[in-house]
DNA sequence: ACGATGTAACTATCCAGTTAGATACATCAG
DNA sequence: CTGATGTATCTAACTGGATAGTTACATCGT
């Protein structure tokens, strides 16, 4: 690749911040040489990648911004993550887990499901970015993800055969619908809520939409 | 603009690729050099742009690529729309125009909007991953569209006036609502279609679930 | 002294946008 | 009808800046 580039000696003397008796009078102001901790450093790149990952998706993501988001050397994540893309799989992983573990589905009460995705995604918005932007960019399930979903539609289906949940719509078509309304106000258009003036996000009206929401949802999983 | 350019003679001779009698045995075969039609180049661009967009996003597409679907040449790009973004607002705008022409709201009917709606982002899926990539990229609506939503919302409250659509949910929650469950299928996690077996996208499947949809749409706007 | 952790500088490639034309076609002068 | 001239349409090749990934070291903990 390089053959040509025999070592480049006491470079290092002329650059070295860390230099205590430097020739200038530049003491360098406490920069801490931050105590080395692999674990805390790849888990800072891994939060630096979700946000810039949700802001840009994968394509518009910059490595180096990745790096300088985490206070963290470039370097660190080819080493602890590979490259690019598998970065991108490790924050979906991570995410889709995340999500799965803090929205059960429990005696497949899909109203219940319903009010605490609701009340996650609103509280975590990378979470919806991400899953969005992977749809499109990647595909390609994890074992754990398929297993999560395996587990919701059987509470589903339980639900149905004792009467719990109307029968008349397949299972799993019962869940996407109620799983995907539970997005739809902080997914909407921005020309809709422009359209519908106030504030849309507002604590107030965020409250309200809750309820429309679980009314809704109501209507739907009974009939 | 080109002050040192005086005409440029007989260069024309050395390169004519239809001048007949060319020297070599090369005798053109039949590259039709296409006849010149701006309009009809600037609309390949655009579908073609569209395909990309849909594909890629705007980061990750390619504009040598869009030249290339097109058949076209990349610099008619800048010619005809500007830069990398304006060709995206177009597409944005063009697919945007044509939804909202395709899938009316017929006096606040929800149930027929739904079915509408579901039909044709079924037939035309650049659509919803247009607009999707649109929400996360670029906001700004157009005129054309705010009046669109401001429309249907209208619609909507009328409805609810006369009775025909429950009050109890304001009329912008209930329009997202349904808005969003019309792409519940498609738009579904690719886990969630894996776990759910067969195929989803068979004709017999998207027929079932259109069933299902319009059942769940009723339930939810008669309250 | 040795592996794990960290860093700065570098490189090869890619890619949006530009330059400098070339070709088709219309119009008009002779 | 004929060639000259202007204009819209189209093209290949280039450029400068950005960017993913690498190299060659340095330093810490043990």
């Amino acid at each position: 690749m390089n053959p040509v580039s025999p070592a480049r000696p006491q470079a290092k003397a002329t650059v070295d911040p860390m230099s205590s008796q430097a020739a200038g009078t530049e003491l360098p102001p406490t920069i801490q040489p931050r105590p080395r901790d692999a674990g805390a450093t790849k888990a800072r790149l891994l939060r630096a990648a979700t946000e810039e990952f949700a802001e840009h998706g994968l394509a518009g993501a910059r490595v180096d911004r990745i790096a300088e988001r985490a206070g963290a050397n470039k370097r660190l994540i080819y080493v602890y993550f590979g490259d690019k893309d598998r970065l991108f799989d490790a924050v979906v992983d991570d995410q889709a887990r995340a999500v799965m573990a803090a929205v059960p589905l429990p005696d497949g009460d899909l109203a219940a499901f319903a009010a605490a995705r609701f009340d996650y995604v609103l509280a975590n918005p990378t979470v919806r970015r991400i899953a969005h932007w992977r749809a499109f960019e990647r595909t390609e399930p994890t074992e754990d993800e398929l297993a999560g979903y395996r587990i919701r539609l059987e509470a589903v289906a339980a639900a149905q055969r004792e009467g719990r949940l109307r029968a008349d719509i397949p299972a799993a078509d019962l869940f996407a619908l109620v799983m995907r309304m539970t997005e739809s106000w902080l997914a909407a258009p921005t020309a809709l809520w422009i359209v519908a003036d106030g504030d849309p996000l507002a604590p107030e009206r965020l409250a309200e939409h809750r309820q429309a929401l679980l009314a809704a949802v109501r209507s739907v999983i009974v009939g």
